[in-house]
RNA sequence: GGCGGCGUAGCCAAGUGGCUAAGGCAGAGGUCUGCAAAACCUUUAUUCAGCGGUUCAAAUCCGCUCGCCGCCUCCA
């Protein structure tokens, strides 16, 4: 039985979804005007494996998450600026080729990362029907007003507004903020449609005018529209938690009459060397950067050790660390999986080690999804097929093997590739190679200063040889 | 100011009432080796920010103190 922490309850609650085996799974994607960025690495790794973890355990799972291409307003006012056109005028671009061009690079990093691609990916410019309709709906129930060409969402109608995120709402109407939009009734009214100046590039008409939707909007319909009035798991950022998945909940909630999300799951922050990793701070690291120095794979295993729920700090340290203990279980993987034929079935049920630590496997991620606790199963794993190595237990090798593909390949999303590749072309090998029997020329004739150039040379080049007790293996490292 | 979170070995990080406080990185010792490297084996916190309390029993619950962070404005 899954267990995860449900933050409108605080608490950690058994996960039974609505229609069994269905899972409906919303998660909020990316605004599409810049690069990734590590919190995007952070926050879609950590729902990827909670997708593959719940098909793994046999829901059949809908998973649906949004493209933000309509732009939104910097500020609260009505003077602030939309990003994706401020991005169009600084690139010199419509504003859709910006947000074609980031959802591009938004795709990009995520393969790169192995985040299987969601079921249902849906950009919030295709649903401005749907979303005028939700305005309507909810004016005709009298949640909302209009006010000047704007339609706003009237929050003290809504008497749960604040149970996700624990805000009072007779603290949220005194008015905490400076600037009120004009006409709003209350401060923390939140906007459902914005009239556009004529100048505004993203505009649609409605009927209330030209303009567009505000920001809540579209998660509100695009759930509901491929997972139902209610669904089962709403994910995304902390930071999210307030303003916007409060106000998910308020208008579609309002809307439907029905609980809009079952169990909402929220993922921490990222912080760099400490500090908050912000775009108005300006020192958000993209994902292209960081693939430069790390890989990709690191990143995940690194993301990975930490819990999803738990605020992570990149620091070099701490990547580099990461990098090290996954090439070690990489290695591993590739190790156990030279001796024997894989598609060789045993005759055998894996063995008690095997069962039991696929168990703990289990155990730790049905409490939350621990990866963390996860990963240090496949670090024992590592131990015991190293002695089934040694042993030469053939069999073992192909349950170790076996597993590490189940839990760390399909659950985890990790793929143990060497970082160090073999060689390029033939070329390449059999250069390597002669310098090698060159080399055990040498060592035969006791030529210790030649045999060793040979071997400081190639390391220079990138490639390290490893003498085993009857051969010299080599491999390139990186780094 | 309001709401919330965190503080576990040199670093990263699980564990949130009861077996010997996971795991990774780094460090130390060893095996192997001509020497290395890699790999493997062994080892590294009488203690969980501090103080006080509850309990037969606390890193885990409660209170206070110190330190750090997030949300309340766009952000995953």
């Amino acid at each position: 039985m899954i267990h995860l922490y449900n933050t409108l309850s605080k608490k950690k609650e058994p996960f039974e979804p609505l229609h069994p085996p269905f899972v409906g799974m919303y998660v909020c994607g990316p605004t599409v005007y810049d690069d990734p960025h590590l919190g995007h690495a952070k926050s879609y790794v950590s729902f990827d494996v909670i997708v593959r973890f719940l098909r793994a355990s046999g829901y059949k799972v809908r998973y649906v998450q949004n493209i933000t291409d309509v732009g939104h307003l910097l500020g609260d006012t009505d003077e602030g600026e939309d990003r994706i056109i401020k991005k169009a005028r600084l690139e010199k671009l419509e504003p859709m080729e910006i947000a074609q061009k980031y959802e591009v690079r938004y795709f990009n990093d995520m393969d790169l990362l192995n985040n299987m691609r969601p079921d249902i990916s849906c950009r919030a410019s295709g649903y401005i029907p749907e979303m005028t309709g939700l305005v309507q709906s909810l004016l005709d129930k009298g949640f909302a007003y209009q006010a000047g060409g704007n339609v706003y969402f009237d929050i003290s109608k809504f008497g749960d507004y604040g149970k996700l995120s624990g805000r009072k709402v007779v603290d949220l109407l005194e008015g905490v903020r400076v600037d009120v939009a004009e006409g709003k009734r209350h401060a923390a009214d939140f906007a459902l449609w914005k009239k556009a100046d004529p100048d505004h590039i993203m505009q649609w008409p409605s009927p209330w005018g030209q303009g567009y939707p505000g920001w809540h909007l579209e998660c509100s319909v695009m759930s509901m529209k491929y997972l139902g009035e209610s669904i089962d798991i709403h994910g995304g950022g902390l930071d999210n938690q307030f303003p916007h998945h409060e106000c998910e909940i308020a208008q579609s909630e309002a809307a439907t009459g029905k609980p809009f999300v079952r169990y909402w799951l929220h993922n921490n922050m990222v912080t760099i060397d400490g500090q908050k990793m912000s775009k108005s701070l300006g020192n958000f690291k993209s994902l292209p950067d960081l693939f430069g120095a790390y890989g990709p794979m690191t990143v995940r295993f690194f993301i990975l050790q930490g819990h999803y729920r738990s605020p992570q700090d990149f620091s070099d340290q701490a990547l580099e660390a990461a990098r090290k203990g996954f090439l070690r279980l990489s290695q591993i993987v590739q190790d156990i999986g030279k001796p024997v034929d894989a598609s060789a079935s045993p005759v055998t049920e894996p063995g008690p080690v095997w069962k039991a630590h696929r168990e703990r496997f289990f155990a730790f991620m049905e409490d939350d999804f621990n990866t963390a606790g996860a990963i240090s199963v496949l670090f024992d794993m590592a131990r015991d097929a190293q002695k089934c190595m040694q042993d030469a237990a053939a069999e073992d090798l192909v349950h170790a093997g076996r597993l590490f593909d189940e839990l760390g390949s399909s659950i985890l999303g990790l793929k143990f590739e060497p970082a160090a590749g073999q060689a390029d072309t033939e070329t390449e090998n059999a250069l390597v190679v002669l310098l090698l029997e060159l080399r055990r020329k040498f060592r035969q004739e006791k030529d210790w200063a030649s045999s060793d150039a040979i071997r400081d040379r190639l390391l220079e080049i990138g490639i390290a040889i490893e003498d085993g007790k009857d051969k010299t293996t080599w491999r390139k490292v990186t780094g």
